[in-house]
RNA sequence: GGUCCGAUAGCUCAGUCGGUAGAGCAAGUGGCUUUUAACCACUGGGUCGCAGGUUCGAGUCCUGCUCGGAUCACCA
């Protein structure tokens, strides 16, 4: 470690480092918790030990939230629950109750948990949570409380327990060991016997009861929103946490069912010499060993079609995808596209499959098929299917439909109207360059796209499997390209080889994972379904002009 | 990029017609010690986003700027 002295003439070399006090603003909150974590230094050692082993009474690790699901304990909680709905508003249980299921409780022994303090203890009692759930612990001043010195030999002070835990602040990391019990209201808790500092937050913890108003500090921050949601007494709708548990069950049950189907998953590059398989704007970067440049993938689509043609039958990829375009309240530069192909299946089955799939993982992740947004119920227990004609006429009957006009009628009129879960299908085969064509009419693309909420979620098509056909719509995009759309797609000289080797009949399709989180969540904006969304960077409003030039 | 809204204590927010900067929580001190959303009492804490203007006087009115949000445009 560097030395104080070592530290101020390197940072005072290199002009851009700030100093730790600029990055952390001091104030009467710091200087208070700075105080209290010298004071704990004095009586316990290292203030930022490297371990706290935690019992196995519930039969996995003790964690709080795996000790209150805890079979038996949580018995207990739901009978003692049971009589306290019977009393007045300051009545107690009674003790011969509340003994017996103490009784029951101490059966389990000695446990040792651990968490964060959820507000600053106050009296002797405090509650620690472990992110999820909230347990209260029990500092008995009269009984006395040993503190477990960081020293590297738990050495036990007999003495100083209730003078470290006058020193605890709000947030601030303990372990405590002890034995299970009821208070006097009713409330399951932990009497310490032994409390182990652990580790000090240095600075203030969010409103508990208004949570931070602030979106842009919620998402630049997300660790303090994530406390935030753990200390949160009341809530509306889901806490920042259950959200990104709800992300995760959805995206575990789709590898799941996919899995099950018979799927493998693959990573297929991220860094790519072409930027094509969708119709969208690059980043790009530079590869300096090689000089040459790379852009981040707009869509795996091609390279998993490859793989179809290598013998992969039923293949996926669950993972980012960069589009270097606007950001909204349904774009982030960086997304989540599940995209999977099967060989031999074609678009109907496809969108068969499609619905099996986003049913299982919608009842996983939301608990049922009907899930409420935004005032709205959404039904995924079933799925229309309609034409891309249809849709419009159905919303603007009097509409001209031409073959110039009918992505445009269909986004002005149809796609904000499509709140339940819908399959359009029939698109003119001239904006889907990957896609076979219906078979009874070659203006129309085999292809679908499923719309929730106006939002286009999935994407999906029988996919084109003709190496000659394939290059000829190539060309053809490349010489939109070359009349200013940017964004048509990219000849991939060495796909047209692979198509050449010979693909079966397969179908495909793209499924966005973050606007599907969106709805199961009820959340308006994608950034509160990605943990870290896109933001721009941190300005410094206050002092030190002129610094950060990028050399 | 257009339009609208916002920025006041560490956090969440009030601040009337332009007249001494407020509350709750958090923090400090003392009390209490089986409490219950945030116990009781007292104390400290402010570049009112930044810059300028009007005015005897600006958190408040005006102009510009910065940052953020919403929305539109863009994005099959």
């Amino acid at each position: 470690m560097l030395s104080r002295g070592r530290l101020t003439i390197i940072r005072d070399s290199i002009m851009s480092i700030p100093a730790f006090d600029e990055i952390i603003e001091q104030n009467d909150q710091t200087e208070a918790r700075l105080a209290s974590l010298n004071a704990l230094r004095e009586l316990t050692g290292n203030v930022y030990p490297n371990k706290f082993a935690r019992t196995m009474v519930s039969g996995s690790e003790d964690t709080i939230t795996a000790i209150k699901a805890f079979g038996p304990v949580a018995k207990v909680v739901e009978e003692i629950a049971a009589v306290v709905a019977t009393l007045a508003e300051r009545e107690r249980p009674p003790a011969e109750v509340k003994d017996a299921l103490n009784e029951r409780l101490r059966a389990f022994g000695i446990v040792r948990i651990s968490g964060r303090l959820t507000t600053p203890p106050r009296g002797n009692f405090v509650h620690l949570t472990d992110g999820i759930s909230k347990l209260q612990v029990y500092c008995d001043k009269k009984g006395g409380v040993a503190l477990v010195k960081n020293d590297g030999l738990d050495t036990l002070d007999a003495e100083n327990g209730w003078n470290a835990w006058k020193l605890l602040d709000h947030g601030d990391f303990i372990g405590v060991e002890g034995y299970l019990f009821i208070t006097n209201t009713g409330e399951l808790s932990v009497h310490i016997e032994k409390l182990q500092f652990l580790a000090k937050s240095m600075l203030p913890m969010p409103d508990k009861m208004h949570g931070i108003a602030d979106a842009e500090i919620r998402q630049r921050q997300r660790y303090y929103d994530l406390i935030g949601s753990s200390l949160a007494v009341e809530h509306e709708g889901l806490t920042t946490r259950e959200v990104f548990e709800v992300r995760a069950k959805t995206i575990s049950s789709l590898r799941r069912f996919l899995e099950d189907a018979g799927y493998v998953e693959v990573e297929t590059p991220m860094l790519t010499p072409k930027a094509t398989g969708a119709a969208a704007k690059p980043f790009e970067t530079h590869h300096n060993a090689l000089d040459i440049k790379l852009y981040a993938r707009i869509a795996p689509e091609l390279y998993l079609k490859r793989l179809v043609v290598g013998g992969f039958e039923k293949v996926y990829e669950l993972n980012r995808n960069f589009r270097n375009e606007g950001i909204s309240y349904k774009h982030n530069p960086e997304f989540t596209m599940l995209e999977f192909y099967c060989a031999y299946m074609d678009v109907e089955g496809m969108m068969d499959f499609c619905e099996e799939l986003m049913r299982d993982s919608v009842r996983k992740a939301a608990g049922g098929l009907q899930v409420k947004y935004e005032g709205k119920e959404i039904d995924f227990s079933k799925f229309e299917r309609i034409t891309m004609r249809e849709s419009i006429l159905k919303y603007a009957p009097d509409a001209e439909i031409t073959d110039a006009n009918i992505t445009e009628l269909f986004d002005e009129h149809a796609e904000p109207n499509l709140i339940q879960p819908t399959f359009i299908v029939d698109f003119p085969k001239s904006i889907s360059p990957l896609s076979k064509a219906d078979p009874k009419d070659p203006n129309i693309a085999e292809r679908f796209e499923l719309f929730i909420n106006g939002m286009e979620v999935a994407n999906g098509f029988s996919e084109l499997n003709d190496p000659r056909e394939q290059y000829e719509r190539f060309v053809d995009q490349m010489a939109q390209r070359e009349g200013g759309d940017e964004e048509a797609m990219v000849l991939d000289e060495d796909y047209i080889r692979a198509l050449s080797y010979g693909m079966p009949p397969a179908a495909g399709i793209g499924i966005g994972i973050d606007r599907l989180v969106m709805l199961l969540t009820n959340k308006h904006s994608i950034r509160d379904v990605i943990l870290f969304p896109h933001m721009r960077p941190e300005k410094k409003d206050s002092s030190d002009a002129a610094e950060t030039k990028e050399d």
